[in-house]
DNA sequence: TAGTAATATATGAATATATATATATTGAGA
DNA sequence: TCTCAATATATATATATTCATATATTACTA
């Protein structure tokens, strides 16, 4: 069979591949699962939530965040972390049909 | 924010990020793009387009196979790989968008 | 300013993953 | 049956990831 579309160029494969391998994880997956359904959600929320560790939460989110998947705002003490990047959204919508 | 959806079910979350973990690799994700774009191909034609090598050619396609993401076919002494997984197309059709 | 709640960071141990290389298996044809 | 080409497997090494635990930082408030 001939090829109808052309390769994908290699810069959009390695960024696509480092945004699917991080939501390949299956409490980042939920996490982001619940920051999508509340639109946004302090540490504490999600680690009371999703009832993992303070720690294990907040390890996962900056990593999330590091890639752009999650922004975050301060307010005093509390840190609202919230989805950020386009491509999580549609993630989360497939898997959300997939649920049906 | 109240949640408008329920949370999504952990079987199908783990089941999910196994799938994106799996295509968040560089390599497998240019072979499920070279794979969509040829509807199958022998693993010498993935390893000689991709230019890696042989054995690593084989090793990620026994392992998207082993996750369901592709089916295989025999004839001979080649073996055909192709796509067998809707939500791996789907991905693909999703990053094939942004490239646009 | 001392205490406290929220968040982040440092570190180590266990496990998983990726790559490379060498070798084995399989099937076809001379 | 011998050889060759295609594919798979075994194994070692290096690196990355995950989780757990302890500790540090930050900002508010009494």
């Amino acid at each position: 069979m001939t090829h109808r579309t052309q390769s994908l160029p290699t810069p959009l494969v390695d960024d696509t591949a480092r945004i699917l391998k991080c939501l390949g994880h299956p409490l980042r997956l939920h996490i982001l699962d619940f920051l999508e359904r509340s639109g946004e959600a302090t540490v504490s929320e999600i680690h009371e939530a999703l009832d993992v560790e303070q720690a294990i939460a907040s390890q996962h989110l900056i990593n999330m965040r590091d890639k752009g998947i999650l922004i975050r705002r301060k307010e005093g003490v509390n840190v609202y972390y919230a989805i950020g990047d386009a491509r999580a959204l549609k993630v989360l919508s497939c898997v959300r049909e997939a649920a049906c």
